[in-house]
DNA sequence: ACCCGATTCTCATTCATCGAGAGGGATTCA
DNA sequence: TGAATCCCTCTCGATGAATGAGAATCGGGT
């Protein structure tokens, strides 16, 4: 029968194949495969059984499929995420040491904050962030450092488009958020408290590489007390010692 | 101007130009692409243009492409791999402070280890293994972990194959290996002086998950003194412990 | 400013890919 | 245990997404 023109590219198509997997589903058959991406469950078998055979994909005993151990390889191996997280990993884990709770590395992908290494300690306050997971840019601290320090042109795409509200405290307007970007550029530092969850605080700065270009942003979470208003002063040395450090590695 | 047919898929050759990055190369311009590729160079620029719209790739300033972070993301966010890593971290951290040198992850991958931590200390004794690098299961104590407990159809399979030496320590006749892998399923650990590098030696032990399959393996590597043959049995219980608080998590 | 290599664009051609439908296997339910 | 249903794969005719040749453009070096 004749191939029906989408005008897709086979890549596009193998794209949203892998988009569908995620941190809650780890896991899935060709029919939810199909059924989730639009694709004809003939194509999308077809293409599931290459990218298996290619590695992207890996099939599990029971008719699943998840995502390949040789595409997480592919990506990894020579990706900026992997030399970044090497170069910040013993910076990264003193300041676990020292901090407690969550110590986080992000990077900025388009509107987003993409988070490539978080450690965590047992009994550390609530956070929402996940390794490979995102953030909007405006409303996380290492978003809003990493917006703070980007080209115009993005600060004002941010701008003009909606500001997602995940509690009352999270910036929503264009004015605060042009205030607070000033306040981080001033101080060197962001600091959300409650912004996406009431119970945690976070606070970033940037990671600059051998052209002072910020590339990166080192952030922790710790609990949010409103009663404790030098909690982000009693981090921020700490968080500046690591991105020097991280910066420092950087230069090499 | 007619194609020509290679039977050749797109996702193939997409799958290609990705394997041409690694970690000494991170970075290339289409023209090298085409040549490691051996695809034409107008194909080369037009994959890669769209690789780097859909986020596989991205662009430098300086004409040269890398591996984009979407990529990573798309890999990391639903792979066996991270959640594995996340399991592990608290306890390779432990192994780490308590054994120092390095502290690894590795799982099999085809007749490979591919390894998907690694934790160094300044001053480690040398190491070649990389995060996302692999090395062949019979030349690695990581590698003879997982052999020993895989299939009867692979470790037939690596026997049957050529095995490759690394130092004269490797190892390199069937009946040695053989040998070995009772070793391992007898003693619970590989321990491997000298077989990659003359000065490194390895130890690793198994993990396994709920079904008690050996999912990967944890190990160390410290420095490899000829005179003192109680190193490995130094570092086993430590190990061990690493691998039992691993084991548990998974199980959960 | 010029040259050359690198890269992209255009376009005729075609084969890799598509979807419909059939067939077989796996799972679920009575 | 058998029937029904669902899931997945395979085949094949149709075709448009993809290719490579050559021209055009761009960027870097001298």
């Amino acid at each position: 029968m004749a191939r029906v023109a989408t005008g897709e590219s086979v890549l596009s198509r193998a794209v949203r194949i892998l988009a569908v997997f995620g941190p809650d589903e780890r896991a899935l058959r060709v029919s939810d495969i199909a059924a989730r991406t639009g694709l004809h469950v003939a194509t999308a078998s077809r293409l599931v059984a290459e990218m298996v055979q290619l590695g992207l994909l890996g099939r599990e005993d029971d008719r699943r499929v998840r995502v390949g151990v040789r595409l997480w390889e592919l990506a990894s191996r020579a990706s900026p995420t992997l030399s970044l997280r090497e170069a910040a990993m013993p910076f990264l884990e003193d300041l676990h040491a020292v901090v407690g709770h969550h110590a986080q590395l992000g990077v900025r992908d388009g509107t987003d904050v993409l988070f490539v290494e978080r450690l965590s300690a047992p009994g550390a306050v609530v956070n929402y962030t996940r390794i490979a997971g995102r953030l909007p840019l405006h409303a996380s601290s290492s978003g809003l450092v990493l917006l703070a320090h980007a080209p115009h042109e993005l600060q004002e795409r941010v701008l003009a488009a909606p500001l997602a509200r995940f509690t009352p405290h999270t910036i929503c307007t264009p004015s605060r958020l042009r205030r607070t970007l000033a306040d981080v550029r001033r101080t060197g530092h962001a600091s959300c408290p409650g912004f996406i969850h009431e119970q945690a605080l976070g606070v970033a700065v940037p990671i600059t590489d051998g052209t002072r270009a910020v590339v990166a942003a080192v952030s922790v979470i710790v609990p949010n007390d409103p009663t404790d208003d030098q909690a982000t002063r009693a981090v921020v040395p700490a968080l500046r010692a690591a991105a020097r450090g991280i910066s420092r590695t950087l230069s090499r």
